[in-house]
RNA sequence: UGAGGUAUCGCCAAGCGGUAAGGCAACGGACUCUGACUCCGUCAUCCAAGGUUCGAAUCCUUGUACCUCAGCCA
């Protein structure tokens, strides 16, 4: 069984055209075990884009009784640290996935790679080349113009070797030498250009520490990677297509036994939202989010802070499918997992966000008593609580209004509602302050209706939720919003960047009065306010003041209607 | 006439020559101690034009649009 409940070896969720490689694979008996990868490179946070991926790949190794490795594609040190990777690890356990034994990191591969540059080395397939990066960029050629071949190609394999070693030993400057495959200057795919494999980088590497000073390109370490973890099936996004022919080139000259397969799909864009790992470090540093884990974040860390269950993500992998097509899809759909999860899920509570004083004027000062709240509608075993009744409670300001419009069903002067398991309630009148806000609204109660129940047949048409003032607990409370205003944030006037479409009313912050049941919640807790949204109580809460995040708003139909 | 990809409902996405699944959104309606949930109903001829075929979203031809590639990033 994997974490999440599902019995390996049985194919889950929707189809799709990796499926059906890996089916056509394992039918022809060019495989007969599945094994997989998810590559991460340690230079940020994991976002909902790569959960994507994370499910695809430990998806199919789960269906297909199969194996998928984490590797940490870690070949550039000047951008990766043991955060990222700590992090990393953390956000695919939290998804529900597991690698088992199998954690992998590319450098650990450094040793067998530098011994593969030198097997190409010996078959005349790779060179040391002394082009500047400009010059090497001018001798590239043009996406429609071939390029021309360096100088230093044709070096003899003693001196490539020798000259290779010596990179190695640290005799030479940064920049100053490379290590490229000799391909073709002239392919129509820019890659093939004599691709470098190799260049000189003095920094510290989180794992390796300073032990090399050169450092393997992308291209070369991980196919080879692949290779050496007997990969079948390399799963990769789309703009990773036109690598493909040196993938397989490196795989084949190398004269590696195991090769594996590079499929691409396309990558996940979520509208009102950006997924580039550039734009959301830059987020970061530059103070427009709290950090890589603010609830208005895409990343995974985000979503967890905001509420968002790791179910609903999966839930989410699946319904999006994986295909070739490019997408935006809607963050609704998110949402809609999110809200589907959490409804069967989370703990009802009752909290005031915006309040407005409710005096029950026949019921008696001091009095408090108890009625009984379900605490799950959908989930019967969870139980009951308690909640205290009295004389003066909190209910939302926008349920009630002076002079209701047709539909309004909530209270208003007259009118009678019905005060969630509690009772039957009538506003007989209300009080203004000087600005012609409502301070004040009286009521009286019906005691025939205690748990919110009429013995007459009478119908009350509201339901409203409210708090007893005096019990209630203050909290703060965080109300989220996109983080950009358009669904593409990319979509820019002339000169602009895509910050200029940042939303700046993604977070607010309000104060509620919440039902003393909230005393018991803990950082982490998810709860429905009732009629309001999913909540999820913040890390920064403290003992005086519980702070809660809105993961997702109920939906509103009645705000439409009025709307209109 | 640089190369490689992709085009099916507002958004995802099935379909693999036999007569357009499903989900999200939207819009009607029912139900309701959350105007939530749930439930019912409505919502496409497949980028274009030709062709092959009894029959084409699926095959062929010619176009068109969009995406990716000129880091010693991944």
């Amino acid at each position: 069984m994997s974490e999440n409940g599902t019995p390996a070896g049985t194919e889950t969720g929707k189809s799709n055209f990796i499926k059906e490689i890996i089916r056509e694979d394992l039918r022809t008996g060019k495989h007969d075990t599945v094994a997989t990868r998810f590559p991460p490179e340690p230079n940020g946070y994991l976002h909902i884009g790569h959960a994507k991926s994370i499910c695809l790949n430990f998806g199919i190794a789960n269906e297909f009784k199969g194996t998928c490795n984490l590797r940490f594609d870690d070949t550039n040190p000047s951008k990766e640290e043991t955060e990222y990777v700590d992090s990393i690890q953390g956000d695919v356990r939290w998804l529900g996935f597991d690698w088992e034994e199998r954690l992998y990191y590319a450098s650990d591969y450094y040793e067998k790679l530098y011994h593969f540059a030198v097997v190409l080395i010996k078959k005349g397939k790779a060179y040391v080349c002394d082009l500047t990066a400009d010059q090497m960029r001018e001798y590239r050629g043009t996406l429609k113009q071939p390029g021309k071949e360096s100088p230093w190609r044709n070096r003899s394999v003693e001196e490539n070797i020798d000259l290779f070693q010596r990179m190695r030993n640290g005799e030479f400057k940064d920049g100053e030498k490379t290590l490229r495959a000799k391909i073709d200057m002239s392919s129509g795919y820019i890659v093939m250009r004599d691709p470098v494999l190799y260049r000189i980088q003095r920094s510290h590497h989180h794992r390796t520490g300073d032990a090399w000073c050169i450092y393997p390109m992308y291209d070369f370490a991980h196919p080879l990677s692949d290779s050496i973890e007997n990969i079948t099936h390399s799963i990769c996004t789309l703009e990773f297509e036109n690598n493909r022919p040196l993938y397989d080139w490196v795989v084949n000259e190398t004269d590696t036994p195991h090769k594996p397969r590079q499929i691409e799909f396309a990558r996940l864009n979520l509208s009102y939202t950006v997924m580039s790992k550039r734009k959301l470090l830059e987020l970061v540093t530059k103070n427009y989010v709290s950090g890589w884990d603010d609830p208005r974040m895409p990343t995974i860390a985000g979503l967890r802070r905001r509420g968002y269950t790791p179910e609903a993500i999966r839930d989410f992998a699946d319904r999006i499918g994986v295909a070739k097509a490019d997408n935006m899809v809607d963050i609704a759909m998110l949402e809609h997992c999110l809200r589907e999860d959490l409804n069967k899920r989370a703990q009802r509570v009752m909290a005031v966000i915006d309040p407005v004083k409710v005096i029950i004027d026949n019921y008696p000062e001091g009095k408090v008593e108890y009625v009984e709240a379900v605490n799950n509608p959908e989930d019967e075993s969870m139980g009951k609580r308690e909640m205290p009744f009295t004389r003066e409670l909190y209910i939302e300001r926008t349920d009630f209004m002076e002079v209701p419009p047709k539909g309004y069903f909530r209270l208003a002067p007259g009118a009678e509602v019905r005060f969630k398991h509690a009772y039957y309630i009538k506003c007989e009148s209300f009080v203004k302050d000087a600005d012609g806000n409502v301070t004040e609204i009286h009521c009286t109660y019906d005691p025939s209706t205690h748990g919110g129940w009429s013995q007459d047949g009478r119908k009350v048409k509201g339901t409203i939720h409210w708090v007893s003032a005096a019990q209630a607990v203050s909290c703060g409370i965080r109300l989220y919003d996109h983080l950009f205003t358009k669904e593409n944030p990319d979509d820019l006037a002339e000169g602009e960047d895509y910050k200029a479409n940042l939303n700046p009313n993604s977070l607010k912050t309000a104060s509620a009065f919440v039902e003393p049941f909230i005393k018991n919640a803990k950082p982490g807790d998810r709860f429905q306010f009732d009629r309001t949204g999913y909540f999820c109580m913040d890390q920064d809460s403290t003992d005086s003041l519980p702070v809660f995040n809105r993961t997702v708003s109920l939906k509103d139909s009645w705000s439409k209607i009025a709307g209109k």
